[in-house]
DNA sequence: TGTACATCAGTGAACGCGCGTTCACTGATGTAC
DNA sequence: TGTACATCAGTGAACGCGCGTTCACTGATGTAC
């Protein structure tokens, strides 16, 4: 395969045409892929039929991906990163002065809504592991991120005193956090709420409620 | 495809020999399905697949099942069914005169044991909807009869006062209950706390235990 | 400014594979007389 | 108990489809002199 010495730089800025060029038809490659996956999810994604939807020959896009679960890795890893800025957003979007209760009540909406605007990423991420295939160790470092505003935000109100043999206080909300919206979003998210005689925004509302009560 | 008139009757008894062999093979077919699911996931589900294993010709088998989508109904409902039982006889399990708590802690435990023991049963209900695929009407009644227990247990407490515009107590607490335990249930299974420094099941344990106090 | 050359995007044919499903059939098994 | 017949499990060939991926290639594009 072609080896690209540019790989881990910021390509934009000193890219010659060629490069430019080939940035965008990687981005048109995504953005048919993403729509596979929002139809019919992560195994259907097939590089044929994005190939197909491009109008282009399918060996064509191995100029732009080395096989299949690099183009998956990437959408992984991109929605990683998505999510992570969206949460981080979400906590610095706050006034700094305010209370940290505030800036997770802020993290908590900006979760739900991504997940619901974004379904099949959030399953992508959450959901059943594609069969066969396994995160890079990257995802690992970017659900560290996506965690990190939680756990500062309980961590600034309980120290870290942590009885041996006890889960951590604060490591023990910021999971009870993450646990619990999760529970909610992805039953949702699912489907499985779907002719439920209740609203799910109120009881992800009272759970986000519940939990940050503790810190109040 | 045959119709079979006593589709729906208990077959055991009154089954001739050919009935009884029926019922073997259909079985067997179940089982291998099973197999197939548990390793590589609902997806990969394969009638083929599931002939050669069994060392017979794949077209064989639609005199057991008429369709692959058949197949996978029939998986689910039995996964629910299953999980159903689980539930019931956790309930059952403790003794009348207990609280309700006592009842909600054993429900607890059963579920997160089944889950972990059966993880692609687990997630072939609850985790990332099979895309193309709908679950049968009989699902909804089977989700009903696993939420069932948890909602006695909490209505014992909770009389249903319901101001309007709020969720019913007992109904948000049970939905809290499901929603909390199967957060932290299904992130585990799908392998998202593995070299996480923490011990999943005390999460659990913490959960349960915070929900449960608010019954106390 | 013009030309020679290297680079590289994209093509079309092909590979081997697996899938669900249909069809006409064979042959064993149970059943009714 | 024996025979004729209906039932039905299972076969093998075939259909059309889609998949990921490799390969030798063509032709356009950018670059160096």
């Amino acid at each position: 395969m072609d080896v690209n010495p540019k790989e881990n730089a910021v390509v934009q800025e000193t890219a010659g045409p060629r490069e430019r060029y080939r940035q965008q038809v990687r981005a048109e490659v995504l953005r048919h892929a993403w729509q596979q996956v929002a139809e019919a999810g992560a195994t259907a994604l097939s590089l044929k039929a994005i190939a197909k939807q491009m109008g282009i020959s399918a060996p064509a896009l191995y100029r732009y991906f080395a096989s299949r679960d690099e183009l998956l890795t990437e959408l992984i890893l991109s929605a990683y990163r998505e999510l992570a800025e969206v949460v981080e957003a979400a906590g610095a979007g706050v006034e700094p002065e305010q209370i940290a209760s505030r800036r997770l009540a802020s993290v908590a909406q900006a979760m739900r809504r991504w997940a619901l605007y974004n379904r099949h990423r959030y399953l992508l991420l959450f959901g059943t592991p594609v069969p066969g295939y396994s995160a890079p160790a990257e995802a690992t470092a970017l659900s560290a991120r996506i965690f990190a505003p939680v756990l500062s935000g309980f961590s600034a109100t309980f120290p870290p005193p942590g009885r041996p043999g006890e889960l951590d206080p604060a490591l023990r909300r910021s999971l009870a956090f993450w646990t619990r919206l999760h529970g909610v979003i992805s039953l949702e998210v699912a489907g499985h709420f779907t002719g439920m005689p209740f609203d799910p925004a109120q009881l992800y509302a009272a759970e986000v409620h519940a939990i940050l009560a503790e810190l109040a």
